[in-house]
DNA sequence: AATGAATGAGCATTCATTCAT
DNA sequence: AATGAATGAATGCTCATTCAT
């Protein structure tokens, strides 16, 4: 589904010599360090560059602007999200299962790519375009998904697929910030399952209660 | 629970004068557009100024920073929003018809705040413990909320109510982005069916499926 | 003909108060200076500025960019240069003698303002429009000039006014250049004499020959 | 008087290759091109480069600075230039009909030549001392051809040569601004025989007037 | 209370030139 | 001969904030 180059899609031709392409993915790795830890706004190109232990002047050698990187990174971002959760519910038995699976590979990923997780958010604000991508291409799967596990019957058919794929993503995408961004001490096994429940069985009140 | 001050909570004593109350509320009101429609990195002070109809150096005398309009914002946001979603669930049945309630009060807000909503969005990148205030004391009221109900039955217990409470303010954050921002041509009132049919009876499949 | 304003002409509303008018006279005059001498590209907002006695960020008050300055100054020289010429030739008995006067005017002008003389020159290469303005309002002028000249019969009617006109200012420009910047020790009495001589009777061999 | 070498004058020992001698050519080439059309400023070594279908590095082997090739470029042109004024006075009958056959070729080659023509104007501000001998080669040479007509009767001795020399210059150079940069639809022929009608004749009213 | 002028730190970006291959 | 990668000095411009009036 990826092959996490680390490239944009519609990037221009990539450097020619091995040394080229080790400065770039030296100057995205930076890039990616500096925006998720301090932000767009704070970070300086040349916080980026020193970072990655080269001149000013290279950046532009690898990038028209400040933009043109982030831009890179978000869509590396979903790539690379994608990419975790599809292998976290490959295994799964059924639809209701993989959204568990999800929520918590999901959790984890957050965990383990904070800095690159803040850049995802803060694109909401730095290149909408970029951060409508993620989400659409996102969203465009999950229904794929939905509605088949609908046609298997996995889950209930529901009254409209695409309202169910943005409240799900929702759920998982605060989550992410609670339990991932802002305090990563809870197991996150537990949360997905709580969370799974209440998605899964919803919060009306069952018939053992 | 609020008065709509437009003054956050802590600010120091408001202007004394019939004419002083006006600048500040005529400033308030260009920051929030402002900072709504360009952003908080585009605006200038000048910007809010120029709205205002004030001298530049005025903006000051209201306010220590720029930073801090855009706080008092985020703030009186917090309050309005709390006070419409009470509001709108104040007639309703039990906890699940609020909860169908609230989503469509939040995304008819949402349409109709786009501005001052995109400013709480974007505090989570300049004024992090403003939008950890804005959700933590939401999420506190909603925990309350969801306790009471399932002290008095409406709702399951549930296997963790922070992590319920997450995964549902994000749901309806995220279907106010879809919903209420980027696309407010759906029928508000049919979106919250579907998505309170979700988050009520879960993604499994029905008795009658 | 003119005010000597400094100010082009489409300036917005200028400085409110005394200190801003003296502020923005000390920034054209050390523009002028500097553009002058070191030339544009070779001159930085800095320069200017810190030869204003006054912060970079000033500059920015008054003036929207660097080229803007310049283009200042540029119409500012153009007044000046047309001021000069009327007054000069305002005591002349007949056309062909204010083409005399205007000559050593012109070069006398140019000495005593290489640095801004040197600008108009720039301009052709950094401010196209203000430099074609120069000339072309120049030359309306001076067309008329002619025109009511030879109405007169001062001088003869010749083919094309337009023609002619051109080669005048260049005659008077390349002398400008020639004994005005590159070498200021000759009689500019003498030297246009010889010009006007030329200009008058032409190259052709006269009777007394 | 040249040989169009495209080469300065000085130039240290060029190519060896066949292949390098194209390389050169395409270089000086797509360097008057680009300086010509975008200006010494605005063109980078790349634009140059790029245009010639060659590596950025190559350019220095061929050049030591982007200076050294605006030079080479000036000189080369001043070379064409005489070249081709020579070329169209040598059938001329006397020295008055050269100099209409002169105005009238300078306009034609300026049409012909206007990028490399903006190069030697722009050379005033870049290399000034090019500038310099390009037109001090020039009046030097005409200084002569009217000392020598002068000599035969062809035209009256005047005051001074080299006043007169630089007039004419100026003359034709403006009018090769007008009327051949900027707006070449006049009839060059026309133009030539109204400014010569005032060069040969001057502005005094003539006999049958 | 109101304001406009002044400021300078800060930053993105460009580009001529060098150099190892 | 040819080249593409690397560099860093240089600079135009922005803008939050201060302050004298």
């Amino acid at each position: 589904m990826s092959q996490h180059s680390g490239l944009a899609e519609g990037e221009r031709a990539g450097p020619k010599t091995e040394r080229g392409r080790r400065t770039l993915r030296r100057l995205l790795d930076a890039a990616g360090e500096e925006f998720g830890t301090r932000g767009y706004h704070e970070t300086a190109i040349s916080h980026i560059t020193t970072r990655a232990g080269v001149g000013l002047g290279t950046f532009y050698v690898y990038f028209k602007s400040k933009e043109e990187v982030f831009r890179a990174l978000v869509a590396d971002m979903g790539a690379r999200t994608r990419h975790a959760l599809t292998e976290s519910t490959e295994g799964a038995r059924d639809r209701l299962e993989a959204e568990r699976l999800g929520i918590q590979a999901y959790l984890d990923f957050v965990r383990t790519h904070k800095a690159l997780y803040r850049v995802v958010m803060e694109a909401q604000f730095v290149a909408p375009e970029a951060y409508r991508d993620y989400y659409l291409t996102f969203a465009a799967a999950y229904r794929q998904q939905l509605a088949q596990a609908a046609g298997r019957g996995e889950i209930s058919p529901g009254q409209d697929d695409e309202v169910r794929v943005w409240a799900l993503m929702g759920a998982s995408s605060f989550l992410g910030i609670r339990y991932g961004s802002w305090d990563d001490s809870a197991d996150s096994a537990k949360v997905a399952s709580a969370a799974a429940d209440l998605l899964i069985n919803g919060l009306a009140p069952r018939a053992k209660d």
